[in-house]
DNA sequence: CTCGTTTATCTTTTT
DNA sequence: GATAAACGAG
């Protein structure tokens, strides 16, 4: 405890389970935390204030390690504690995968890994595995053999779950059980191909640096950078990260965790609940528990409803979030007749809200999956409603961007044979084979730049031989500068745009984007690590951002939500198979997850929350009748005893004369798309 | 050996 | 309704 100090000012802003988390141990090393903070509860704010009190009482910011779930998370996170304690930054903020890499180039020459790797994204990763699957022999059997996406969920699995195969295998792809040996003889060679073209995948970030705490004297080392550790979204962190965390501080000596148990929404991505319910008991005394149940965002309405909601999942720290703000209306459970219809409906009322004062920013259509927001994309760009969509499909997947950076990425690291693939195989008549021979020859050499110039060219592509290798020479010999090397590849890489893509024209400005954002880094190696770590996770209809001072809706999937808050909040679908997923419903877990996924959606609204129910979506069904209609029932989530907590409206209203649903769905509803004109 | 066409399969969420 | 293996022509 902190002697007769007077206490700062910024510690009356705060209640007093807020003070309790923020003041824990000050003023000497102190046992293991846990804050279980519910949504709204002023999570983020409580994190910033410890951190900037741990400073303020002499902490050293500099041996402060902040691991949070995303870099956006992270950039927040520091500019709240400066503006409790100014001038304090925090060198080592990050996410586990960043902060990561940063530790392995550290350290890369003690674990025998070139300071030079570099990093696959997902799309990278499973092309690799395709390459070896095909390499062993697994592509052409008489029964098929998984995807090369599945095989890297599977191993990926494996690893972040700190489970053996066959485990993985029967919990989580039981439909690949026959395949075992053949998974394990795939992921040795697949993890032999990292090593020898001096690549890490995704989960690799984690891996080595997990090794690495293993041994001993390493351990040490690392360890004794930090004098504190704190963990935001404790609830979606897996077993290996958790592993981490328990090599940093074994005794849970300076260690802080926070988060929810009711908003775990990543186990698909191998994180376990297991990791915060257990914590207390993994330390000997055990970790202090705060709780934070104080709800500063939503209305008491909305607050009860999904406390409700949350009410019939099954293991959870007890909580019931409260608020003083009863005034509002209840959330509405708005029917529909089908997804055009929602979309007419939800565009409507964002457009009243606005007219009613509400800026679009400050509204949010959220979505189990990023196509349900398809039919809204339309129907806002038909009226002119500006918005920016979170998650699903993003900017580096795309394919000419994905090759300017493969080019990139080669010269970084000339035995990245994935990315000397693909680019290779940018050439007229150079395919897997020819380039496969190519890397070949180079990998005999040990200068790869020298190496390609010597290389005869293939007879195929005799004529865009020369300016190609004089493009990478280029790029080796760092003649442009950073980011002028962006401008050279852009230069070599135009024509063939235009040879591959009828919209090259769209596609180069995308290139010139790239650009910019390039500009905003030191040198390559940073923008390749970084881009890939934490890409731009923001899509709008049209190419680029909107303007910052322009006003926009904000369209996300739910996943991309966490964190953040509305004044209004609109959820699609809100109908089983899609919250939950058809996908979703194989086991109980699945099931509870589901519906934590709608807690979280529910508990991003201030002022109004409505939830929508088309009662009928098309489903793409194998069945080889094309697509079919079904007729679509309330999310499970909302049993019938909790509709007293919602408003159930139609819309369009009920109108007497109006045609009868059947016949009006047998048909073109004329009269609403002339409704719509004037809307 | 490349590249365009056909056919069968699987379809989420993301660092 | 996209994607990857299989097929066929040059």
């Amino acid at each position: 405890m902190v002697p007769a100090v007077e206490s700062p000012a910024y510690l009356a802003r705060l209640n007093p389970e807020q003070r309790a988390a923020v003041e824990h141990g000050a003023g000497g090393g102190h046992g293991p935390l846990l804050v279980i903070a519910g949504a709204g509860s002023g999570k983020t704010d409580t994190l910033a204030h410890r951190v900037a009190h741990l400073v303020a009482g002499g902490a050293d910011p500099r041996r402060i390690l902040l691991l949070t779930f995303s870099r956006r998370a992270a950039a927040e996170m520091g500019r709240r504690v400066q503006r409790i304690v100014a001038g304090a930054t925090l060198p080592w903020s990050g996410t586990f995968h960043g902060v990561g890499a940063r530790l392995l180039r550290i350290h890369a020459d003690a674990i025998g890994l070139a300071p030079s790797f570099t990093i696959l994204d997902r799309e990278d990763a499973a092309d690799l595995m395709g390459l070896v699957r095909h390499e062993l022999g697994l592509s052409g059997r008489d029964s098929r053999f998984p995807l090369k996406g599945t095989c890297l969920a599977v191993y990926s699995r494996a690893v972040n779950a700190e489970q053996p195969l066959d485990t993985v295998l029967a919990g989580a792809f039981p439909w690949c059980r026959m395949w075992e040996d053949e998974l394990r003889g795939l992921f040795a060679a697949y993890v032999e191909a990292k090593q020898r073209q001096g690549v890490l995948d995704y989960d690799d970030l984690l891996l080595y640096w997990a090794q690495m705490m293993a041994d001993p004297g390493l351990a040490a080392e690392v360890a004794g950078r930090f004098d504190h550790v704190l963990v935001d979204e404790y609830q979606d962190t897996n077993r290996l990260q958790a592993s981490i965390l328990l090599a940093l501080r074994p005794d849970g000596r300076g260690l802080t965790v926070v988060g929810d148990d009711a908003q775990a929404i990543y186990a698909f991505r191998a994180a376990t609940v297991r990791n915060i319910l257990d914590f207390p008991a993994a330390f000997d005394p055990p970790a202090r528990i705060v709780t934070l149940a104080r709800n500063y965002r939503s209305t008491q309405p909305i607050l009860a409803a999904a406390n409700a909601v949350i009410g019939l999942a099954r293991e959870r720290y007890a909580k019931e979030l409260w608020t003083d703000r009863t005034a509002g209306e209840r959330p509405q459970l708005v029917t529909v007749r089908d997804e055009m219809e929602q979309a007419r409906c939800v565009a409507g009322r964002v457009l009243e809200n606005r007219e009613a004062g509400m800026a679009l920013k400050s509204q949010a259509v959220l979505f189990r999956t990023s196509h349900h927001s398809a039919a809204l994309e339309l129907e806002l760009t038909r009226r002119n409603v500006p918005f920016v969509k979170f998650g699903g499909l993003r900017f580096l997947d795309a394919a000419h961007i994905k090759d300017v950076l493969a080019l990139l990425r080669w010269a970084e690291n000339p035995r990245d044979r994935i990315a000397g693939f693909r680019a290779l195989q940018l050439l007229p008549g150079v395919g897997p084979a020819i380039a496969g021979r190519v890397l070949d020859h180079l990998a005999v050499s040990l200068d790869a730049g020298a190496a390609l110039l010597a290389c005869p060219a293939p007879q195929r592509a005799a004529a865009d031989w020369p300016d190609f290798v004089a493009a990478v020479r280029g790029l080796h010999e760092r003649a442009a500068g950073w980011p002028g090397e962006l401008g050279l590849v852009r230069t070599w890489y135009a024509p063939h745009l235009e040879r591959l893509h009828e919209d090259w024209s769209a596609r180069l400005a995308d290139l010139a984007q790239l650009e910019q954002i390039a500009a905003a880094y030191p040198s390559r190696e940073r923008f390749l690590t970084e881009l890939t770590l934490d890409p731009p996770d923001a899509t709008s209809a049209e190419a680029g951002m909107p303007l910052l001072d322009e006003d926009y809706l904000i369209l996300s999937t739910i996943h991309s939500a966490k964190g953040q808050e509305w004044r209004a909040v609109f959820v699609l679908n809100a109908v089983d198979g899609c919250i939950p997923s058809d996908l979703g419903t194989g086991s109980d877990a699945e099931i509870e997850e589901e519906r934590r996924l709608l807690y979280v959606a529910m508990t991003r609204a201030r002022e109004r929350l409505e939830l929508l129910l088309p009662q009928r979506f098309y489903t793409h069904q194998q069945t080889g009748l094309g697509d079919r209609h079904m007729h679509a029932l309330r999310t499970r989530f909302i049993p019938t005893p909790l509709l007293p907590l919602f408003d159930s409206v139609a819309w369009p209203a009920p109108d007497p004369r109006a045609a009868t649903p059947a016949a009006a769905a047998s048909r073109i509803d004329i009269a609403a798309r002339l409704r719509a004109m004037w809307r």
